[in-house]
DNA sequence: CGTGGCATTGACGATGATCAATCGATGTGG
DNA sequence: CCACATCGATTGATCATCGTCAATGCCACG
């Protein structure tokens, strides 16, 4: 799919393939970047911080899919976010300059940019463009959080469900008209956890999902016939 | 109500009485903050913005407790969030330069002090430290909102439900050891929503709580005998 | 005294959690 | 290559819980 790029981690391209945390900086701010990011590979299970970990700096995603996992005190853990290529991974962290409260791991293999605490620092005092751009990240990853919290207390599991595949499909690339197919990112258990629900309760909803006509399904490969339908499902009901 | 005998909204004193969102600005800062608020008195049910209005400056709570609600597409609305004195309303709207994304009630009578958006944006660029710390307030309201995500969706709704009167309890004033008693500054119908059940199970919930001896309850008067089993509650289980 | 809003209760159907068993894919060792 | 163990996903059965509809109680207010 998007091995195409391996390997030329450039900044540039990487803003303009998506629309990426960075992608309305001026250029020169890119070109710096670009010198003081050093990249990273990651194998699927790869740990990119750690809750409790102290912030090393900034993260951004150039390849493969990470996931944000938060620890609950009784030991449950939850997947509370997906990061794809173009994203910038520990902004919070960063400019809380305290530890990480969520824990990032690879869902597949893929690769990061880091720029050192240090660097982040300079860029951010010397560039404020740049620390205007992370706090509006942040700030929209606020207004994401809060709205799926409104989401999680007013509606049903299948509606949450519907959208959380929605969204899923939405930013998987590949999607053509209203037909969508892809490859899951993420196992049923973490599936089941994004929505607060059993992994057993998540395993039927799929299945009347399918009785409904709304999806096709074989392990993580999942069909769409109609993205339009599954949206609307995700509205009411 | 008579402007006359408005009280004496005094930051000085409003950022020492509790531990406000500006306690820990340099003294210099405050008076400036002093000279450019607006005090503004309101009576229960008063908004102070609503979703989609424009943000007209940074608010912060003098007396009462405010509501923030959010409407789902649904027509559903779901209280997110509660404010108390000391505590800075619109910060990301006026952040982000954008609209209102929650609408802000009065849950009680009080007061709350505006500062206008041309002098807040004058002020944020004269003292940095004041835009630090608007951005601390954010990130710090995200923390929270993750992390109430997580707990909707890894707890009980019986943990959700103790959480949230421990929260309550905690915030309010007049808790003297480990008993508690005071006056819920929600109504049932809000409270249900704040845990995403409906009324009527939360009706139900209470009454188990009552039966299991952690709470004594009236109407909106609470009494709780002992603040710790209840944390113990909303921590397993 | 009646009315309307809020809270509670009851009854019933729908849904999810839990325990247990099965199935399929994958990987390992003989 | 096959047997075996393992992990993830699914299914079934059962019970607790929640949502829904309806009725009642409570209280403030006109």
């Amino acid at each position: 799919m998007n091995g195409s790029v391996r390997g030329t981690e450039n900044c540039h391209a990487c803003a303009a393939s998506g629309q990426g945390d960075w992608a309305d900086l001026p250029a020169p701010c890119l070109d710096i970047v670009d010198r003081l990011k050093r990249p990273r590979e990651l194998a699927e299970g790869d740990a990119l911080f750690r809750e409790g970990d102290e912030n090393a700096g900034l993260h951004c995603v150039s390849r493969g899919v990470m996931g944000l996992r938060m620890t609950h005190e009784s030991g449950t853990e939850v997947m509370v976010g997906i990061a794809r290529p173009g994203e910038v991974l520990g902004a919070r962290a960063f400019l809380r300059n305290g530890p990480h409260r969520t824990t990032a791991v690879a869902l597949t293999v893929g690769a990061v940019c880091t720029i050192s605490r240090h660097d982040a620092l300079r860029l951010t005092q010397q560039a404020p463009s740049v620390h205007l751009q992370l706090v509006k990240r942040c700030l929209h990853a606020m207004d994401e959080a809060q709205e799926e919290k409104m989401r999680m207390a007013a509606m049903s599991n299948r509606a949450r469900l519907c959208h959380l595949l929605h969204r899923l499909v939405a930013e998987a690339p590949g999607t053509l008209r209203d037909r969508a197919e892809l490859r899951l990112p993420v196992s049923r258990v973490d599936l089941a956890q994004m929505i607060g629900i059993q992994p057993e309760s998540l395993s039927r909803l799929f299945r009347r999902l399918k009785d409904d006509g709304l999806i096709e399904f074989s392990g993580r490969n999942l069909i769409v016939p109609s993205v339009a339908a599954l949206a609307a499902d995700a509205g009411d009901a």
